[in-house]
DNA sequence: TTTTATAACTTTGTGATACAAAGTTAATTC
DNA sequence: GAATTAACTTTGTATCACAAAGTTATAAAA
């Protein structure tokens, strides 16, 4: 039986699922990337990267020089926890396609 | 990209998508065994029921004698919409994993 | 040097919804 | 007919996704 009290609610939420993969499958995304490919509002996507920074998955990175960019990364727990969360996954779809 | 637009929300949710997976893993299951294996309230479980009854998901079955008894199990639409929610998933986990 | 543009944020409001707790109903057993 | 049980309904609360509009800081244009 699945454990699904073990399914990170903090991923799990379809507009974070979207960033965490986003920022697992390429090192880095600026914001406007992340926005642009995920067509969110600004206001949606700062809120769902602040909870990600919160739970200490995603960290920032901003340019000393030139225009203010920002760019958002992994951190080391964000893989680790992310990893773990698909690991879950992969036993819904093993389970569910048996 | 992986577009994730079509992720059902119906399913996605943590508690639907656990009812999901156990009623695809064997073909009915009654309310109080989904509710102890889920440990869910009884107004949770059913609210999440009545959602799924609600998408054509899932379909309920009363026995007609003995004690008051309901069984619930998938629709044809509730599997076919479960497999393709699985198929967005494994695409999720191959992408993530690699 | 004022103006305009742009990127990244913050604030605010709204609607949706997960969940628990308590109450209801109908059938069954004692 | 009283008590028990299964399934369900109702109600209240707290959370949260999301959009829209406003703010700040920097940089380029005028």
């Amino acid at each position: 039986m699945i454990d699904f009290d073990k399914l990170d609610k903090t991923i799990h939420e379809k507009g974070r699922l979207s960033i965490m993969t986003m920022l697992a499958s390429r090192g880095e995304w600026k914001f406007q990337e992340l926005r642009d490919q995920l067509k969110m509002s600004d206001g949606n996507l700062i809120t769902h990267l602040r909870s990600l920074q919160k739970a200490g998955y995603v960290s920032a990175e901003k340019e000393l020089k030139g225009r203010k960019v920002t760019k958002y990364l992994l951190t080391r727990s964000g893989k680790k926890a992310f990893k773990e969360y698909l690991r879950l996954l992969g036993q819904i779809v093993t389970q569910g396609s048996s």
